[in-house]
DNA sequence: TCCTAAACAATAGTATTACTATCATTAAAT
DNA sequence: ATTTAATGATAGTAATACTATTGTTTAGGA
């Protein structure tokens, strides 16, 4: 398996953490932390004591931690865009690919060798719990003009295209996508912790596949002509 | 026009603040600034200093600024479903009903006099903006055994039984209609923050009815049989 | 190999936040 | 007139989110 590394806009540090050890380190670690604190418990004088470094060396790779959230949560869509790029190469036919791309996003993720100091796993709970808030604050306009979230958009955009391929006479393929691109997580939230609000069961095996099946058939009906 | 209050569940504040002048104003109050400032940027000092009380006093309404906001979306949904219950009463057809409800719930909220102490346009915009961080928390567990969510929910499942009045074999009701509740201010969020994100367009008029028009298509044709 | 600069650690310090505690004052109910 | 509930005034604390400074290590280039 290829190591690979992802090329992310260099506006979400100010120091690459992919380029040193204590880079990597903060990037580990701070998936683990966020993931088991939550964002709001989470600070960089924890994190710094648990890789045993300083609170002023953190903040040389990150302005704060709202920054380093929102470089995580790049780095997931990015990685979401490179495996449906990936998977869907040579395939034809547009509802495979739209198929093919669905599944990716909504399934539940185990770790991928390619990127060994990312575990994709707690960051997919990260993305389910935490990413809406790198973009409800008072500095999304400045934060989205710096490409802050193009992961997320150009993924977007590229299963829009899926879908106006499929009916190039529907009117909403982008605000479709988003939805479902918002509700591939918040579904599986709401069936841990609100459960009157979906039919999907955490008992009744997979959530993911659950919500899949949902997704698959809601994108299908909606955009069908 | 009838004055009229909502009861609220009371574990959403300490003392009731319908109740007081005291509690009014940091109701009244509290919506413009979060309206104004954000979440993160309000603070019980700035608040407090507005209204020319102190911060221990609003202490005594409410434990904290979290559940400020709880409070406060839940009074929103509440509204909402008092609204729907009102307008579909005698409304025969279960589509028409739906429709009616999904317009009330898109639609850009004005002020509505028989809540004189509440500016439910602004209001709109901190559910639009906010909202979401009232579960995405470590506590939504704890909150909702308080049943602090209990608006939302019961606004889910009544218009989610008008989907299933529609077409009872839709095995998807909950999930669809949280979906699509969801989107009805996620969708304004991204036409006026992330426009790639979306169709809808602040410039071409109503954004709120281009939601409604794109929900209502998409909720009917997901539910058809 | 020595030197230089970059990276990091160690430490200290500040303003703000999110509270809690205490006591005095006012207003409303009995 | 008296009690009591509500509010105001004030003070204080621990934690957070930083910034600044200075010293130490380390890695690469001359």
């Amino acid at each position: 398996m290829a190591l690979l590394r992802l090329e992310l806009n260099s506006n979400l540090f100010l120091r690459d953490p992919q380029e040193t050890d204590l880079g990597r380190k903060i990037i580990d670690q701070s998936i683990r932390m966020i993931d088991e604190l939550g964002l709001e418990a989470f600070t960089f004088k924890k994190l710094s004591k648990a890789i045993d470094s300083t609170e002023a060396s953190i903040y040389r790779y990150f302005e704060n931690k709202h920054r380093l959230l929102v470089y995580l949560i790049a780095w997931y869509w990015n990685w979401l865009e490179y495996r449906i790029e990936f998977e869907t190469h040579n395939v034809a036919s547009p509802t495979d690919r739209l198929a093919i791309a669905l599944r990716l996003v909504t399934e539940h993720k185990s770790n991928d060798a390619t990127f060994p100091s990312v575990d994709e796993s707690a960051l997919q709970r990260i993305v389910t719990n935490e990413s809406d808030k790198t973009y409800l604050t008072k500095q999304v306009d400045s934060d989205n003009k710096e490409g802050l979230f193009r992961g997320f958009k150009t993924l977007c955009k590229r299963i829009a295209d899926m879908v106006e391929e499929i009916n190039p006479s529907y009117a909403y393929s982008h605000a479709l996508v988003s939805t479902v691109l918002q509700a591939a997580h918040q579904q599986v939230f709401f069936a841990e912790h609100l459960p009157s609000l979906t039919e999907h069961k955490v008992v009744k095996g997979d959530v993911h596949q659950q919500n899949y099946e949902f997704l698959l058939e809601l994108i299908q009906k909606a955009s069908k002509a």
